[in-house]
DNA sequence: ATTGATTGTGAACGGTGTTCAAAAATAAAT
DNA sequence: ATTTATTTTTGAACACCGTTCACAATCAAT
């Protein structure tokens, strides 16, 4: 039977592939490079393990070895690309000590990193998991850090605000911060309609905001009805 | 090369499916109950063109036929979901006469129904056609009439606001709603946090809307710095 | 040099959406 | 009633997909 394998090969040429000089950890960088440059140009719909596979020189069951399934790749890349908007996050942040500012700002760069990184941010949100997989550890504390920034600077603006009402705030803030964002990137939703991204973030964080704060702030005023 | 053909078959059985007595808006709303069924209990990924065609007997082509794509047929899903879920608003709506309650029933039922209507809720808003082609006008039209409905409310809050100001508040409430709710369902993001869905949409509606209206209500005030 | 443990493979499996010649069923015309 | 034309539906084929797995190829240790 070993004889029927060497028989179809074609004399001369290598028909099995050698094993490559790469770590795991090379081969884990370089299809998530692949994966990240696809999603420069096309959605992940676009692309595939066995072509991912190809393009690294490896078979589609190496990649099922590393990652564990191809789910996991694509998270993997999510991973990539939520540290991307961290650290876009983060910097921008540390430029405005003016907590509104700064919260305009985080908005803003938010949506700017939405359109910049189109289907690396449409996969980070619309990639689901099989239903009995949970989310990993490490994805849910990326998250808990950008919400972090939000509490931050919330809780400036409002120093008295109880930590469940600056919890509550933040997450409010970011979901509709969120919202605004993912559909103002469909923008065929929109059509029409003139109002950009931004305007809106400005609007909502705004009048949302700062009538937040104004409940903690200005406590002496009469309680409105 | 019939011969061939009858060979194969075992006898008696009949081998090529009759002509069924079904007219092609019957197999529309067939193949869409069956889809809509399906998405009571598991996600739109989990079944597929072959199996749909495979429960009401008839063969994949024929839906291609029918629908002119698999995308196609669950984008006609999505127009269906997305009458439910409009009409479910609009009897909310008629409900509430002050503008206010009107609007937070109004984000509450929109919460309820992506969390009994979860899968289809989801298909709604992830699938998306291929890069050219354009979301049909019937689409964009259901929508329209669910911003009108905010916008109705909002201009008997603020009659004086100008149209355009109209607008853009209304997309900012919706897209800020929908975000809520869209991050609200997979509670993974939230994981650790008490905070339900519902007093954020509160808080949103309360703090958001009312400091909107107050820019118009009470112009003889100090604007705020 | 021979063993044993890893690593990566290609082939196979059971699926997918889509196309298309041709079969079946109907309708029209003789 | 029979032939012809038209429409409807099909099954097989195509080119993919993610995943599994026995085993070839390589490395490490004896």
């Amino acid at each position: 039977m070993i004889d029927l394998l060497l028989k179809i090969n074609p004399e001369g040429e290598e028909f099995m592939a050698r094993r490559k000089d790469h770590t795991h950890d090379e081969i884990r960088e370089q299809a998530l490079n692949v994966l990240m440059t696809h999603l420069e140009k096309a959605p992940a719909d676009a692309t595939s393990l066995r072509q991912i596979a190809r393009q690294i020189g490896y078979s589609p069951g190496t990649l099922i070895n590393i990652f564990g399934s191809y789910d996991h790749l694509l998270l993997s890349a999510n991973a990539r690309t939520l540290d991307l908007l961290a650290s876009d996050l983060q910097d921008i942040s540390k430029e405005y000590a003016c907590p509104l500012s700064r919260l305009k700002a985080f908005a803003c760069s938010y949506l700017r990193f939405a359109e910049r990184y189109n289907y690396q941010w449409q996969l980070l949100f619309q990639h689901r998991l099989p239903e009995e997989e949970s989310v990993p550890e490490w994805q849910l504390q990326r998250i808990n850090d950008l919400f972090a920034i939000i509490e931050q600077a919330l809780s400036e603006l409002a120093p008295t605000a109880p930590a469940s009402d600056l919890q509550q705030a933040s997450r409010t803030t970011w979901a509709s911060v969120h919202g605004i964002c993912s559909l103002s990137l469909d923008d065929k939703l929109f059509a029409g309609s003139q109002t950009h991204g931004e305007s809106m973030l400005d609007s909502l964080i705004s009048h949302y905001v700062s009538d937040w704060r104004a409940q903690y702030n200005e406590p002496s005023q009469a309680i409105k009805g």
